[in-house]
DNA sequence: CACCAGGAATGTA
DNA sequence: TACATTCATGGT
């Protein structure tokens, strides 16, 4: 099965996910929600999204729930407000990193929004704590750039399509990337709402139907 | 009580 | 290059 058509049966099965999906695909306007959407990135490493909300909304009650207010905090206090979000030590420290990042050395959000795609992943590569998702993370639905983000679902889903190349990072990004034909951000953000909506959906594409691409065991 | 959750860095062979 | 380990909390 192509991309195209996995996205049309996903649509069919799920709907538009634009709002319902987290907060991402609401498609963050202002700077405030966008440096959220950057925040969430990191705390959502390898943990629940019930967890995150859990340490975001210390951070939107103590007003810090931006880069400048993580940058400012005190770091004791911001470990206990991001502690339910796990490996919280780890966490405070990429947040740290990543605010001052983007606020002294890229200028700040709207500074970062007009340096060319590349250029700006690399630099967000080069952070400690930030690797290629959790890059594009922050590139597709932080800066509206686009990229398409591979995750564990999205590997497992590409796994039992007829992948030409290697199942490596950038092997799977562009498969999905040159299957969806135009670079439409908006298409990358729903696409892989679906697919994270519809791994946990229970009963997913991947079970029932028949198998996309028949496999031996 | 065991297991899992949308990662990333580090160490070992 | 290919695993194994560490980081940690909250829900089921």
């Amino acid at each position: 099965m192509d991309v195209k058509t996995l996205y049309s049966r996903l649509l069919g099965i799920h709907g538009n996910p634009g709002g319902q999906w987290r907060l991402w695909c609401k498609r963050p306007k202002t700077t405030g929600e966008k440096e959220a959407v950057a925040i969430e990135a990191i705390l959502t490493q390898r943990v629940s999204w019930h967890n995150v909300m859990l340490a975001t909304e210390n951070l939107r009650m103590s007003g810090c729930f931006s880069l400048e207010g993580v940058l400012d905090c005190d770091t004791k206090r911001l470990l206990s407000m991001i502690r339910p979000s796990g490996f919280y030590r780890v966490k405070a420290e990429r947040l740290k990193v990543l605010s001052d990042y983007i606020l002294n050395v890229c200028g700040g959000m709207e500074k970062a929004g007009e340096m060319p795609l590349d250029c700006l992943r690399q630099g967000l590569l080069s952070l400690k704590g930030v690797g290629e998702e959790t890059a594009d993370d922050i590139l597709l639905y932080s800066f509206g750039m686009p990229v398409f983000v591979v995750d564990q679902y999205t590997r497992r889903l590409a796994e039992s399509l007829d992948l030409p190349g290697d199942l490596s990072y950038t092997g799977v990004r562009e498969f999905f990337e040159r299957g969806i034909g135009n670079r439409d951000c908006a298409v990358y953000q729903d696409l892989h709402a679906l697919i994270v909506i519809d791994a946990k959906s229970g009963k997913s594409i991947l079970n029932h139907r028949e198998p996309l691409r028949e496999e031996k065991k």
